[in-house]
DNA sequence: GGGCAATACTG
DNA sequence: CAGTAT
DNA sequence: GCCC
């Protein structure tokens, strides 16, 4: 798959209204339970009259200046929201209903009427014994449960202090003023607004290589230092071919470029009809549109997502009729909405710690690192990448069977996706993999989570390929196979060369790479912390 | 006109 | 094998 | 789509 874009800077404030009926509004929007589309015409609309939506919340955003949070209901607030942080909580917490009745109104209704009346409904869990579905406990009981699935005092409490920490953290960083953005003014917007629209498009249709092309120029782009007025100014910049030159000189002399509108109108969403018209830079094709959302689903690309489409789905509840979904599909549809929350830093790191204890004691001296955007040192994560390997060099077989049987007696795994084992037989050089669901200890908000398990001696590619970004793990393997070597998670090898051959074959020789570090310095790149990797 | 990272699992 | 995932 |  080609890189995910990056949420483009601002993307709303262009046609963002400052006096509209929504001015002053910080919302944390609770998704569960709507539909993914209805969602982002609702957000649209906050923001689009003033308001702002908040993407992340965790224990310290109460004084980030989220000051309403919305959802669906009392179950689906519970379920991502712990009791007593709402307890403490200040704002508005409201259904979706306050947010539609005031845009069809209008005007700003107040918000008493909308109040979602959360402490009735988690008494109610309670009184019932606590086993619901879907309810959430209070930030106490996550740790009880902890100590429940044999974590020791210590831990516990080292976990409360590091909780603490990162609530004094936001604090002191909310206090101390807004954000301070260094981002330079971006010159180029209106290019690079609509090459984004081309990046999703591309993809959601499986034209990845084409996808790409217009990813890489967009960091071109942002980097000049003026605004570009005619295709002249753009025309040896590299990424920047004859294509994309047209692309330019079309947008910066009409403002538009036919080839997105064609995209974008061939068949109008009737869903967006019926609301208020978009301003056509946010509309897509609803085709297009359709096919996208269902390639987020987990087990769906392209392919299947337009076979989808033709036999006319067009919802996400069409497609949970649908007989012939595999069965990671239907899980990846179940918790659709679960799955696509990020995670926030401090919880992974909890779960880490977590994993790294169970882990010990089925294993002494297991190592189980958290990879992925998190060892990249980002400040949410969409998913977990977990690393494993033992130094012995041999007791790391068999250890991933045992670990996840574990993990699903004590409820933290949930739902599989993809397990397959060969540390036994040593087929596939050895390596284990685990695909599934997770729940933090006390919730059941569903996590993306990847266990891998490495041979000692092929731990350091491992955590390599496995911490990325995936724009770094390209540019190392294209740098290995000029150097006649090919690169892969597994190890670093010599290209076996057959003669005529394109693809360089690996050879058994695997080079001895037992850090990181070494593998940068036979390929001769220099050396990049895990937080300088995001490229 | 071919390559664009390289490889594993599902059905 | 095609499709999807990392 | 771009690059060689």
């Amino acid at each position: 798959m080609a890189p995910k874009r990056k949420p483009a800077r601002g993307a709303a404030a262009e046609e963002r209204d400052p006096d509209g009926m929504f001015r002053g509004v910080s919302a944390f929007i609770v998704p569960q339970g709507v539909q993914g589309r209805r969602l982002e015409v609702w957000k649209q609309r906050l923001v689009q009259m003033g308001g702002r939506v908040v993407e992340k919340l965790d224990k310290g955003s109460a004084a980030a200046g989220v000051n309403h949070v919305l959802a669906m209901d009392a179950k689906a607030l519970l379920r991502v929201l712990d009791a007593a942080w709402l307890h403490r909580f200040r704002g508005s917490v409201v259904s979706f209903e306050w947010l539609e009745e005031c845009l069809k109104s209008g005007e700003r209704l107040p918000e008493r009427k909308f109040t979602i009346n959360h402490e009735e409904e988690f008494k109610l869990k309670k009184a019932a014994g606590n086993g619901g579905s879907g309810a959430s406990q209070p930030a106490k009981r996550s740790k009880i449960s902890l100590r429940i699935l044999g974590i020791s005092r210590e831990q516990v409490t080292r976990i409360g202090r590091s909780i603490q920490m990162q609530m004094r953290i936001k604090v002191q960083e909310a206090s101390s003023g807004g954000p301070s953005i260094y981002a330079p003014a971006d010159l180029n917007r209106n290019i690079t607004k609509i090459f984004g629209r081309l990046i999703d498009i591309y993809r959601a249709l499986g034209d990845d290589r084409r996808s790409f092309s217009y990813y890489k120029a967009i960091p071109v782009i942002e980097k000049l230092p003026f605004k570009i007025e005619s295709a002249e100014q753009v025309k040896d910049l590299p990424t920047i071919g004859k294509s994309l030159k047209d692309h330019i000189n079309e947008i910066v002399t009409t403002g538009k470029l036919s080839k997105l509108e064609h995209f974008e109108n061939d068949e109008k969403s009737t869903l967006l009809q019926s609301v208020k018209p978009l301003p056509i830079s946010t509309q897509f094709s609803f085709k297009v549109r359709t096919i996208s959302l269902f390639g987020e689903v987990w087990g769906v690309g392209p392919a299947t997502a337009l076979k989808l489409y033709e036999k006319g789905h067009r919802t996400l509840d069409d497609l949970r009729k649908d007989e012939s979904l595999t069965n990671a599909q239907r899980i990846g549809l179940k918790y659709f909405d679960d799955i696509r929350q990020r995670i926030p830093r401090h919880e992974v790191s909890e779960m880490e710690k977590f994993l790294q204890d169970v882990g010990k004691d089925i294993l002494p001296g297991v190592i189980i690192v958290c990879g992925g955007s998190y060892r990249r040192g980002k400040a949410s994560c969409g998913d977990m990448d977990i690393v494993i390997t033992h130094p012995d060099g041999e007791s790391h077989v068999g250890f991933l069977p045992k670990f996840v049987q574990r993990l699903k007696e004590i409820n933290f795994l949930r739902e599989d996706l993809i397990f397959s084992i060969h540390s036994v037989d040593g087929t596939d050089s050895g390596v284990d993999t685990y695909f599934g669901l997770c729940a933090y200890p006390g919730r059941e908000l569903r996590h993306r989570i990847d266990l891998k398990v490495y041979p000692r001696n092929r731990y350091a590619c491992g955590l390599l390929a496995w911490t990325g970004n995936d724009v770094l793990n390209r540019r190392l393997r294209l740098l290995a196979d000029s150097k006649g070597y090919v690169l892969d998670d597994t190890g670093l090898y010599l290209a076996t060369r057959g003669s005529g051959g394109k693809h360089a074959g690996r050879s058994d020789a695997i080079v001895n790479c037992h850090t990181e570090k070494d593998v940068f310095d036979t390929l001769g790149f220099p050396w990049l912390e895990p937080h300088e990797r995001n490229l």
